[in-house]
DNA sequence: TCGGATGTCTAGCGGTGCTAGATTCCGTGG
DNA sequence: CCACGGAATCTAGCACCGCTAGACATCCGA
């Protein structure tokens, strides 16, 4: 079985070959230069083989979107003990930053409607971990409102910030004013309810 | 100068004609359907004359945005003379139902980057009209904040509650309670500040 | 060494946005 | 009334897109 397990891997390696090529091009030239012939161009393989791992290209996205949570996942975690400041505002700080230096990644992630499972169905575990070190930062400041749903709001709000300031519909300064302003309204809130 | 005046008409009609068919593809099939041989079928004329009214494919679809931000001022507008809900309130039902409503007119609007000025520049007089009425909706919540930003930030929240929603992010239940929270804290973060 | 399965490629389909050059239309002057 | 000239419009085509059928090469096991 030696012989199979090899191909196994290789075939595993060029899958992960084509997610990163797929990944860095978008991340260097915007997901309009990603198409199947410069993909297959950079990954040294011609267009079918790309259909042999993927089902379109589509597919492709989706792959890199799911791996992007995982590295969002990861970065707020390690915002989370981050000393000196609030949780919620590591966390927001965190998301943001993601956002902001890599912007194609996060397109994939969340602004293309790539469907990615997100009701009931089976959803990827990268984002289950996103969303967890979301509510992990929002409890502190959850008082009696709903904690999930504090969650959506803030990512709600996150998101917003960070599609409309991406697409320049927000005064590039004043970016400090707005986290400050937003993270005061969610917080203090809590103060006003758990009086 | 009449044959002139009636050629000028004429041509101004069929420039609307374009941007009215292209929403209206748009909004029965979504973007991905709006090709220019789909256009110029629709408008029975051939591809070269849209290119005669617009540079390409997307100033036609900036087109399209421009007016639905006319349309959303005008929703906006009308919802501030409600009746038994704040104003905050009015324009946040006012603007989640023009998302939801008209997803693709939105799309053009606020998610495609379409890169219509919103800096310094010229802004369309559509876009300042949409976002003056909701600087108008927040004004009576602004307490002692800077009205602009807070404007910016509830703007966000309803950018990021329509589009999440609309990628099904959200759970589709909760709708309401988000509404409520996300209202809550703003405005009860002006009640803290008005102490 | 050969047969067959597996893997990969070449070539092509119908579609896209966009445009050069041919053609048709129409108001105007003779 | 006709023929002309300029403007308006169309036909046909470019290079590219996502995707795939069928030819070809490659490698394992007998």
């Amino acid at each position: 079985m030696t012989i199979q397990n090899r191909r196994e891997r290789e075939r595993a390696e060029r899958h992960q070959l084509i997610i990163d090529a797929a990944r860095e091009l978008a991340e260097a030239e915007g997901w309009d230069a990603v198409t199947t012939r410069r993909l297959a161009e950079k990954v040294e393989y011609s267009q079918p083989v790309l259909y042999s791992h993927f089902k379109g290209k589509d597919a492709i996205v989706r792959a890199v979107a799911i791996e992007g949570c995982g590295v969002l996942a990861r970065q707020l975690r390690q915002a989370r003990s981050a000393q000196g400041k609030s949780r919620l505002r590591a966390a927001a700080e965190a998301y943001l930053e993601f956002a902001e230096t890599r912007p194609a990644l996060y397109d994939a992630m969340f602004v293309q409607q790539v469907d990615i499972p997100f009701g009931t169905d089976d959803v990827p575990q990268e984002l289950r971990d996103a969303f967890g070190e979301l509510v992990a930062a929002v409890e502190p400041v959850v008082g009696e409102r709903d904690l999930e749903t504090l969650t959506e709001v803030f990512w709600s709000a996150m998101h917003g910030i960070a599609t409309l300031t991406h697409g320049k519909r927000l005064r590039p300064d004043h970016h400090e004013a707005r986290l400050e302003l937003v993270l005061g309204a969610l917080s203090l809130a809590e103060q006003k309810n758990g009086l």
